[in-house]
RNA sequence: GCGACUGUGGCGAAACUGGUAUACGCACGAGACUUAAAAUCUUGCGCCGUCAGGCAUGCGGGUUCGAGUCCCGCCAGUCGCACCA
């Protein structure tokens, strides 16, 4: 028999049976509850990170945990494969994206296997293989054909010198990452999908997500931004035309001073056309980057357009400016400033000089002039007419009906949330399923015609998409007429691979359809893990897939994922690791040393899932040391299992003992506040448990209390089992505790065990700790608070103090409060 | 700039509904074993104070018999902001 804790042999050996036995394979079975355990599926980078390893050791544990609580559990394991990186790999290495990302996925199925996860592999998928994508190809003609999916012009980062759209992420201080450009906005055409159709469903079942975290749907509500308001059209004073804004504060609409447009808002090209000053000015607008953090942070520029619009009630000639913080992308591309009333109106009008009228003060008296800054609250209104002396809720809503009439304006709802944007310029990624004909416009490729399939055998130059340049890719016959045509050469923004991958888990075999009946049986997902960094983009989206598929007749229910743990990220000196600050930990080399057990353990224990964790070595000492403790009690107590009595009987006569009694309690109340902590997903107090529950048996084992040791082990290797699986099935094996210990019941703890005799009170006077009091569990209040008066410490504290109140929280504390 | 979150010993953290602040670990000190070291085991450990006791949960207020926990106002840090995934 080997004695040492030798975690690598162990863990293979145990992995090894596992495979053998398919003992994570899931199929579906009504009898017993399903649990679809899902954890973010990974770019494949090419290495795991902590951040990985963090990630799919909580969602392991929450697997393995309710496989033993009687579960039938699915967690699979797929690769988000298309994207960015891989193109950057292909340029530098001079290989193709293809092959770069097979290798890394290969890698990092290895390294995710060393690491003992409970994963059905048979149901592994890689986003950019043609089986998994010809699937959303086809649910984007089916959105083509609803008019989901709309082509529209969008604004894009521009590198002039590469000529070359750049992600965000690449344009660094407003200039590109390669070149060192300037960059430019500019508007190409893009296919577009109308989420904004479904903002008020997404906004609404929010409600039912009673197993997501509050503040994540705070974002996603704050993110959809659904607000009540109205929109006023301005006619403009030269010319034709109108423009139309939408505002909140219509009871504001007598302080309007001026209209401020987006740099790209038609109105002020066509000023620009014969004042070189302003056109200049909107070139300047146009320099940097589209990211809104750049824009919300740049300084507020405006210039006058010397256009004018009518105010819709008074016929007042407002003067229009172009302002570099009015989005084009949000509402209409402009709004009309109130400076009294809305900060920053108030802000630009001080800088430009432009008047500042009040039309709302406190129902509590007139607002003191001039004005230092905006009065932004709700009032009565003044030099507004008839609408004088109204309250501004009330003066709102008679405010739009008013401009109804008149046909200058509505009630409206305005969304935050824009449609999305789902064209890249990009190879490495899923082509959008559309064929351009001169004759027919944009077709859809018929069903029988998909995938449409991206050609893996390329050479990336790092100038533009090779499918751009291939015309054996794009060439092609119109479906339609049948006359020459071009395939769509851009592809698809990657959320739309990592929109639906958790459905296709389900049935990833499937070849006649994207999903079939199983995917009503899996889904929804009952647990979902992932980073806090997803929580509005990748989450949204998923979520306004589910309602695609749900109205395309493929699955039945509102909302994908029932319950979401948003888990923190790995820090290293209170910094995220990464490259460049050179701060990494690799699991790999953390995994060679001290095995998988050792890096789960670590990571659970240190942190509550949902906060970041500091990596720390000497941590990962502790945790190693702990179960080699565990191993070596566990080794001393195989060669007394197989005559351990562990009846009730025998438990009952070593509880004679009072030390025995009590060490037995901790065990029991240690194993009731893990089930606790368990449920409420705070795993880092679990394993904690775990600690405390060894150093307990240990003390047992000493006081010769074999029965009661035995059991408390039993327990120890349960509560283990989800956390360092090998381990704890290694020792419940030698034990012979019967069966495998993931197939285990997961203990509960004994109430008999729980109840005692004697309970310690807490004395206080005034709220301030002066005693302790050991009284019987049955003790009525009187006989407490009596008690407590002839405590010698009470005494000493109440001397010349007379008791007006005494406050006794039953098997806790008593307050004497005196003065 | 906007939205969301976090802040407790030297360090990671615990404290369920307001009820003994610092569980469980790490680091460190002392001791045992050893020729020695490592490993392991035992033990101590918030701060100030000789004791009595006092002070401590980012800072400033408030509610309460009692606040790490609830309320108000600050400060610092983290995440997201639509083409990184």
């Amino acid at each position: 028999m080997e004695h040492s804790y030798q975690p690598r042999l162990l863990e293979q050996a145990i992995q090894q049976g596992w495979e053998r036995q398919q003992t994570w394979r899931a199929t579906e079975d009504t009898s017993r509850p399903k649990y679809y355990c899902l954890s973010m599926f990974p770019y494949p980078s090419g290495r795991l990170h902590m951040g990985h390893v963090r990630n799919y050791t909580i969602g392991d544990v929450l697997a393995r945990y309710h496989r033993m609580k009687g579960f039938n559990v699915l967690q699979p394991m797929g690769w988000d494969a298309f994207g960015l990186p891989a193109e950057n790999a292909a340029v530098k290495n001079a290989t193709a994206p293809a092959a770069w990302t097979y290798s890394n996925i290969d890698y990092m199925r290895s390294q995710l296997r060393t690491l003992g996860f409970a994963i059905d592999w048979s149901r592994e998928i890689a986003t950019c293989k043609p089986d998994y994508y010809r699937w959303e190809q086809w649910l984007i003609t089916r959105l083509l054909e609803k008019g989901l999916v709309y082509r529209k012009t969008g604004t894009v980062n521009w590198d002039p010198v590469d000529q070359t759209v750049l992600a965000n992420e690449q344009v660094i201080d407003g200039r590109g990452w390669r070149s060192g450009a300037l960059v430019e906005k500019r508007e190409i055409p893009m296919y577009y999908m109308r989420i904004t159709a479904y903002a008020d469903e997404l906004l609404a079942d929010l409600d039912q997500l009673e197993g997501w975290p509050e503040q994540v749907k705070a974002m996603q509500r704050n993110w959809i931004g659904r607000s009540e308001g109205a929109e006023v059209r301005f006619d403009y004073a030269e010319g034709e035309g109108h423009l139309t804004v939408f505002t909140t504060r219509a009871d504001t609409l007598y302080g309007a001073t001026y209209v401020a447009v987006a740099a790209e808002h038609p109105l002020a090209s066509e000023a620009a056309a014969d004042q070189p000053a302003l056109a200049a000015f909107i070139e300047e607008c146009k320099r940097g980057g589209v990211a809104e953090a750049d824009v919300a942070t740049q300084e507020k520029k405006g210039m006058a357009t010397g256009r004018h619009v009518i105010h819709p009630l008074t016929g007042a000639r407002l003067p229009v400016w172009v302002a570099n913080y009015v989005l084009m992308s949000y509402g209409e591309g402009a709004v009309m400033a109130v400076p009294a009333h809305d900060q920053r109106d108030f802000d630009f009008a001080t800088q430009y000089g432009l008047p500042i009228h009040v039309v709302v003060q406190p129902a509590d008296g007139p607002l003191e002039l001039p004005l230092t800054e905006a009065y932004t609250a709700q009032g009565v209104l003044v030099n507004s007419e008839d609408f004088s002396g109204r309250p501004s809720e009330e003066a709102r809503v008679k405010m739009a009906t008013v401009l109804q009439a008149l046909g200058s304006g509505a009630p409206r709802i305005q969304y935050r949330l824009r449609d999305w944007g789902i064209s890249r310029q990009r190879y490495w990624g899923c082509p959008i399923p559309i064929i351009h004909c001169a004759q027919c416009g944009e077709v859809p490729v018929p069903e029988q015609d998909l995938p449409v399939v991206l050609p893996e055998d390329v050479v990336m130059d790092g100038v533009g998409s090779p499918i751009k340049k291939d015309a054996a890719f794009y060439t092609t016959t119109c479906p339609t007429c049948g006359g020459p045509a071009q395939r769509e050469t851009d592809t698809m923004d990657t959320f739309v691979e990592s929109s639906w991958y958790f459905a296709r888990y389900a049935c990833p075999d499937q070849t006649g359809a994207m999903l079939d009946q199983r995917a009503n049986y899996w889904l929804p997902v009952d647990q979902y893990v992932g980073g806090i960094e997803h929580a509005i983009l990748h989450l949204l989206y998923a979520r306004f897939f589910n309602k695609l598929m749900r109205d395309v007749g493929l699955i039945t229910h509102d909302e994908p994922f029932s319950r979401l743990l948003t888990q923190g990220m790995v820090l290293k000196d209170g910094a995220k690791m990464s490259k460049s600050k050179g701060n990494t930990v690799d699991p790999q080399a953390l995994i060679e040393e001290f095995g998988a057990d050792t890096a789960r353990f670590f990571i659970i224990f240190t942190s509550p899932p949902e906060q970041s964790l500091e990596w720390s070595d000497s941590g990962v000492q502790g945790a190693f040391r702990f179960l080699k403790r565990v191993w070596a009690l566990g080794q001393t107590l195989t060669d007394a299992a197989a005559t351990t009595d562990t009846s009730t009987a025998a438990l009952a006569a070593e509880a004679a003992d009072a030390t025995v009694r009590d060490l037995r309690r901790e065990v029991h109340a240690t194993l009731r506040q893990a089930n606790y902590d368990m449920a409420r997903q705070q795993f880092n107090t679990v394993a904690s448990a775990s600690m405390k529950l060894l150093n307990t048996i240990e003390k047992l084992h000493t006081a010769g209390a074999a029965a009661a040791t035995r059991e408390g082990f039993s327990i120890l290797l349960r509560v283990l089992a989800p956390i360092t699986p090998h381990l704890a099935e290694a020792l419940w094996g030698r034990l012979a505790l019967g069966g495998a210990v993931y197939d285990a019941t997961w203990p509960t703890a004994d109430e008999q065990a729980l109840t005692r005799d004697q309970v310690e009170l807490v004395l206080q006077v005034n709220g301030k700790l002066r005693g302790n009091l050991e009284v019987e569990a049955t003790a009525s209040r009187e006989e407490i608070e009596a008690l407590a008066r002839t405590h010698p410490n009470v005494l000493k504290h109440l001397e010349g103090l007379t008791v007006r109140k005494v406050v006794v929280v039953p098997g806790r504390l008593v307050n004497l409060v005196a003065n």
